[in-house]
DNA sequence: CGAGCGCATGACAACGCTGTCATAGTCGGG
DNA sequence: CCCGACTATGACAGCGTTGTCATGCGCTCG
């Protein structure tokens, strides 16, 4: 029952040296003596010594805390971002503030701005479509801190990036769906601006290209990421198939929170999948497994992402160099049951 | 382009007065001269002024952050209490800590230790099973770190509890089965211990003995709460479907996780549900209506109890008195597509 | 043998805020 | 008109850590 946690004076008092040369030892600086050094280290093992977070941010004018802003339709991808944000800050003594912000609310803008001014945060992770708001980028460049941005749509700005192999990915569905003997393949987009959304069309018209097919703007249909979204496409898309001679055999949904939609659309008009219909997501979240057919998509390292976005992060602050300003993680297929040969 | 933010020191400079002053009127502290207030309160204007967090956590010796402790299968469901602690705690001027933490990990363990030594944190949400672990209370009950635990197995702890009426919400459930014509319903348990899944158990047989139902021990299956266990659980079921005569027409889930398992082995069995099989669920997480068919299930306020259990937690730690100690919100029964009354 | 250097160490002042207590000034009652 | 009570305000000392600079020691080199 120790209310109290000891201090570093308390450290030095019972090692018989001052503040200052704990403060060393327990910082693992050089220019210590070794036979002082023991004895400092033997007093914190004694009185359970743990620096103080607040002392020690307040001393340094740093918080080491790191924030993730995010707005995210896609509630199974942002798992895994920060999944893995969480394991790699803490690999570096840094904690993750998860920092909900919707881009056309004025309130959740001025809290971020309050957080960036009280010093609460050292940087950002912006996931998207949160790493294209100009002014979320220029508050924080204002201000100094330094950001790292998942899968932006721009790769101008001067802040490091980091995005999966979106058009690669979207490529190789392609060509999967296209070695099946599609041949007429909806596509259901994710939110227009979003770049990820428009790499993966022009991966996957790419790859029709290649198998002298072609992607015809009827076949595109708008969603935003979310569910709801591929829903309201599938159900627009299962209404032609009943009623329209030529239709597609396949879709290939932006990510997979939509084609889960697309697959709820096709149970519910009693369209076969991947029978009639094959459908084909992106991400490889855990909900891709957990519907019915499991969702044939392209595996993203979304959680490596994460990580990869923050030790660049931490980089950046720790003042090493950061030396790929951006960095592209290789995708990879994973076949499952949703998809299946064309029998037209 | 302000490379430094403005301290109270500038502030009370400004104004013309002290900086315990300037302080009293940032804090909104009595004791102050209307016409001193209002100076005081143009120069935080002019300044931008904005307290620095560091700081005010070393003075006051709190650090104004709340820990969640996490160890969930179900990430649906912590998604809603991440959402809700998150709302809630800004709303106080708190920021959320997502902590993971596996109770068999030493690690963890001792990361844990070390953020409360640290005094990172306030306070602690404990998500279950984290709240049934003696040795994380005992840890921080030594450091006087205050807790709420959310849907513990054990209500004895002397730390506020927020549960959503399992029993109750089970009850529902196995009425609404038994109304529909099942008279045997299969019953996929969550982790043993856990006491959200005893009490659903138990809500659920009280249900049926209303019907002049049981639940016979064959009927219940061992899952743990992840859409895994749940599809195991259901392909076992599916197997007594096929071969045994007499089986169940309904399986009730004790989450929604585990029910997608069960229906996912059902697709996979190529057995109808509802038709065959009804399915239901608890907890109304995302998953539940993005699977086909939706799940009915027991809408659970998830976000609702994390929101309680924060403010709880910030009574606490303001030292208001939290009224009852331990709060239980109620369930309502959401009605989808995967019942429908049995055909037997 | 002394100047000069490198190294281990410590004193002290930040960092920005809040709590405590003291100090003026104001007011009303006896 | 004086005294106690009460109010608005400020000086100052922390909170626990780190950065700066000074100190003192022993060593080497000329």
């Amino acid at each position: 029952m120790k209310a109290r946690p000891s201090t570093l004076r308390e450290v030095a008092a019972r090692a018989g040296v001052s503040i200052k040369t704990a403060s060393r030892v327990a910082n693992g600086e050089a220019r210590v003596a070794a036979s002082t050094a023991a004895r400092v280290q033997a007093a914190i093992q004694e009185l359970d010594y743990v620096p103080n977070m607040a002392a020690r941010r307040l001393a340094h004018c740093r918080s080491f805390v790191l924030g993730v802003v995010y707005h995210n339709r896609s509630w199974n991808w942002l798992n895994d971002i920060q999944r893995g944000a969480i394991e790699e800050a803490r690999a570096h003594d840094y904690e993750i503030l998860m920092h909900p912000f919707q881009p056309d609310s004025e309130q959740d803008r001025k809290l971020l701005r309050h957080i960036l001014e009280q010093g609460s945060v050292d940087g950002l992770i912006l996931t998207p479509p949160c790493g294209d708001d100009p002014e979320l980028t220029a508050d924080a460049a204002e201000r100094g801190i330094p950001c790292v941005r998942i899968s932006p749509t721009h790769r101008e700005g001067a802040e490091p990036t980091v995005s999966a192999s979106d058009f690669e990915g979207a490529r190789a569905m392609g060509r999967y769906l296209a070695s099946l003997g599609h041949e007429r393949i909806a596509f259901v987009a994710g939110g227009a601006e979003q770049r990820s959304s428009q790499d993966r069309r022009a991966g996957f018209e790419a790859a029709l290209h290649e198998s002298d097919l072609s992607l015809c703007e009827a076949d595109v249909l708008q969603g935003d990421f979310s569910f709801e979204s591929g829903l309201a496409c599938g159900r627009k898309l299962m209404a032609r198939l009943a009623t329209e001679r030529a239709h597609p055999t396949a879709v290939f949904a932006c990510n997979d929170d939509m084609a889960a939609g697309v697959l709820s659309a096709a149970h519910e008009a009693g369209i076969h999948v991947p029978h009639t219909l094959s459908v084909a997501g992106f991400d490889d979240v855990d909900l891709a497994h957990q519907v019915w057919p499991p969702l044939t998509t392209i595996h993203q390292p979304t959680a490596l992402i994460a990580r990869e976005a923050t030790r660049m992060l931490v980089d950046t602050l720790e003042g090493r160099v950061v030396a790929p300003a951006h960095r592209i993680l290789e995708t990879t297929l994973v076949e499952r049951a949703s998809t299946a040969e064309s029998c037209s």
